[in-house]
DNA sequence: CACTATATTGAAAATGATTTTCAATTTCGC
DNA sequence: GCGAAATTGAAAATCATTTTCAATATAGTG
């Protein structure tokens, strides 16, 4: 099943309507594999001359995060972000705080090792992120390699 | 050295000026454990009836986190939060969708994942947040036991 | 202690992201 | 095609945060 087809069908289940807006959204989520926020969006969509409100970017991001499409982030600047969730394995992230660029990495050792906090404390995850944020390699070597640490 | 003794200190060092208000916010931040928010703060304050306005209380939170007393945490709502970052070791939580407590966690294991993971991205970090959402023990027992799990 | 340059305060306004309102418009089942 | 019901989008409301600025307080200095 694609992304259009869990939305479409997610639009019906909840007796809502489908509409060239919330298409237009869609695709230009599903056009990026970035860390989009609703101006991200909504500038997207104006560059390509399709003019959806910004109020209606809004509401569609939320459904598409509702129907499991994407994932909410919020970095440091605390702008609310949107991410792939369908078929991208769950993820956290590098950010650079000089570039803006965003690495995405996986560990299973830290799986199993949160795994172990989670029974330690009896607590039920529903949701974890794991965001670092600092300098990515290009950076660094553009700062002469000064490499300042903290935490 | 103690907590008032670095604050003063850093305003000192800083060329700024020691005052009633600067005193009485660092006092109510002093005297709580918990990831406060200015708004926190200044409710506290209130309670005391100790009047400082809302904005020199932002302003005096964020001369607490500058001279390392203080550390930002931003959880899913958004707001800017508070916590000690003096004589408390560093750590990640454990947020309690249902009533709100965080509990701290530490692991070495995911620590030294962590470093690898660094490594390999060749990312010099600066600081990082390991926050896992979910249900704590007792709303767990609250609700019967249903186990919501997702990513 | 008084004086003065400088920083601080706090009320109110500005900002920026997000959310709501509501009248006009569109959608979709029949 | 009709009509009930949802959607749209511009504008306003909200909420946290930040700035402005006139009045006030502070910390040297004499």
């Amino acid at each position: 099943m694609d992304e259009r087809e869990i939305f479409d069908n997610f639009i019906k289940s909840e007796g809502l309507k489908g509409t060239l807006q919330r298409v237009a959204v869609l695709d230009a989520f599903l056009g990026t594999e970035d860390h989009v926020s609703v101006d991200d969006i909504h500038r997207i969509l104006s560059r390509n001359r399709q003019k959806v409100g910004y109020a209606t970017v809004h509401r569609t991001m939320k459904l598409i995060a509702q129907c499991g499409l994407a994932r909410q982030v919020r970095f440091d600047d605390g702008v609310l972000r949107f991410e792939h969730r369908y078929r991208h394995k769950h993820h956290h992230h590098l950010v650079c705080t000089q570039c803006g660029k965003v690495i995405e990495f996986n560990s299973d050792k830290i799986d199993s090792a949160e795994k172990a906090i989670l029974k330690k404390y009896g607590f039920a995850m529903h949701s974890h992120r794991h965001d670092v944020f600092g300098l990515c390699k290009g950076c660094r070597k553009k700062n002469g390699k000064s490499i300042e640490k903290s935490n």
